[in-house]
DNA sequence: TTGAAAGCGGTACCAA
DNA sequence: TTGGTACCGCTTTCAA
């Protein structure tokens, strides 16, 4: 603005007249000024403005997997519904569940001094959060738990759902259910394995680990697990998929081979009841989990100092039809089967 | 600053290295400041920060519908890629197709200092953004066009990708074609059907006012404005939606009363192929358009100086079996019907 | 109508 | 190890 005044051959102040347009400057004077914008490329420093008028940005910052995602471009919306009632606006990010990009965006948000942050963690370690000390910047984590520090946290009932989902199939007559999803690396993964597991152990079946796959992050890649999945000489009867991405893999599976398996997944998703096999979902609310976890990091801004909180957010199991296949053959010729000796198939 | 300075009792600089966890610091001096920042709830101010070290926020803003259809989560995700690679961090912020909130959030968006704005525009008038002289702000439209402003835009090529839907309907010899799309305020739904009547139009087929609903923005008004299609004494044997909202609404209505009409819709989703009528559809890359959208913003910010630039996106019909379900009557029996009059019905 | 000088809340540089 | 002072780019206040 300065080298606009000497430009002009004015003042800064009239400078920074014309450019907030108030009143009181001559025309000419203006044109002068306008001139000297335009050939200096000239645009005004809105930190500095915002500073010298006291003005603090109010910004958070949404660290998550991938917008593209049904269920985080929900979880978006709903931050971005709650932050606006707030007065704040929200910077967003898509980690791609690339730890070193998590921490990288996480760090970059910071940098850029927003007030809050909201991170989905691909991450196990976040004790990078507190290198920078008495930045104060209040984090709540979405989804996921964080690492090594002690945090505020909403999570799904993810072991809850889990087994509530493998339950069904189990009550269905299944015995072979098969697991489909994201790495260990992924917790929500990892804890819905474990009621997974929970499931079967309380109901007296064996654990096939044949039958456990973790790492199919996208949905091509379920859907080539899957296919593996059903190719095998002893079969899954019913499949359990971890999440949306997961699920519609499968399904794309299950129908490529024309399978007649049963399936639940865990996420609701659009279109899953208008599916020619309508699909049995472990449904919960995105929506709800994001607005719990936005107010709360609203609540610590405005100077909440409770010990960091647990937020579980309850599942709730639809049933559609494909939760409800039973298995092909009757109960017990599984395990007559395998009793017959592992190289030996059923005829049919 | 300065109050924990004084609080702690030693110098500015003195606080300012221990924030930043410079070293030589004094432990004890470092602990005394420590204290002083926790009981005054101390927070650094990074606009300061940023001015004195010359940081720009380097960030854009992002305009757009509802972060939930997955039409512009595609979109939101590509243009982030795209800001990362040129350092910039994207701030979203949904319309909700209400122009003052538009305007609103573009407004805000530009206080805030963004140094550029990528706007899907819900309203019509876009002087407003001229409103700050000097602020210099770069803007793209994106899916939509400027009102009453010259501005850089990325489109699709909605008419010509109606028109091919709805002639690969009349190819499969229906004559009753009904549209159901957005109310007329929203651009792309606008241009949508100029693309259906020329379609019509250029094969000698008339209009009928009736079979063309503009105003369902929303999954649930769609099913329930085809429903009311379907229930026509002379209902439509194909419908038209007009984006992938439109779409699966009139699927449902069409699943709901099982009807058997032929179905095309605007925008590719996901799962259209496993439906049990797999469904046709004129798809685009929206991917391809935000990242066009973005790098022209990025152009711009870097000095381009051409005149505005309008680019167009292409369409591509994908066949799947829902568009090309031919009418129940033979040829001709519509125009046989409507001739015997009005009021008559066919028997079947 | 225009301009000079102080200051927003920090950091950088150099001296103590 | 600590402090003093100039200054980032803009707005505000008050005087010319």
């Amino acid at each position: 603005m300065r080298d606009v005044a000497e430009v002009a051959g004015v003042s800064l102040k009239t400078v920074s007249r014309v450019v907030n347009m108030e009143p009181g400057v001559d025309d000419r004077t203006a044109a002068r000024v306008e001139g000297a914008i335009a050939r200096l490329a000239y645009r005004r420093n809105d930190g500095a403005r915002n500073l010298r008028k006291g003005i603090s940005l109010a910004m958070i910052g949404l660290v998550i997997e991938d917008l593209r995602n049904p269920f985080y471009a929900t979880v978006a919306r709903a931050v971005e519904e709650v932050a606006r009632r707030h007065g704040h606006a929200v910077v967003m990010a898509s980690s791609g569940e690339d730890p070193d990009r998590e921490r990288e965006l996480a760090t970059d948000l910071l940098k850029r001094g927003v007030q809050g942050l909201l991170i989905v963690p691909a991450g196990s370690d976040h004790r990078y959060l507190y290198a920078d000390r008495a930045m104060r910047t209040k984090v709540v984590f979405l989804d996921r738990p964080p690492g090594l520090i002690e945090a505020d946290a909403v999570v799904l009932d993810n072991v809850e759902g889990a087994r509530r989902g493998v339950e069904h199939l189990i009550a269905h007559g299944h015995r072979r259910i098969a697991f489909v999803g994201d790495p260990p690396t992924v917790q929500t993964s990892v804890e819905r394995a474990r009621g997974y597991r929970q499931a079967l152990e309380a109901a007296g079946l064996p654990i096939d680990e044949a039958l456990v796959r973790l790492g199919t992050p996208r949905v091509d890649l379920a859907e080539a697990s899957t296919r593996l999945l059903l190719a095998l000489q002893d079969p899954p009867t019913a499949i359990f998929a971890q999440n949306n991405r997961n699920s519609i893999g499968a399904l794309r599976a299950i129908r490529a081979v024309d399978a007649r398996v049963a399936f639940v997944g865990f996420d609701d998703f659009e279109l899953a009841d208008m599916l020619p096999v309508p699909a049995t979902v472990v449904a919960h609310d995105p929506a709800e989990m994001a607005r719990a976890a936005a107010e709360l990091l609203f609540a610590r801004l405005a100077g909440d100092q409770r010990p960091p909180q647990r937020i579980v957010i309850p599942t709730k199991l639809i049933a559609r039809g494909s939760g409800e296949i039973v298995p092909p053959s009757p109960q017990g010729v599984d395990f007559a089967t395998r009793e017959a000796g592992a190289s030996s198939r059923a005829a049919s």
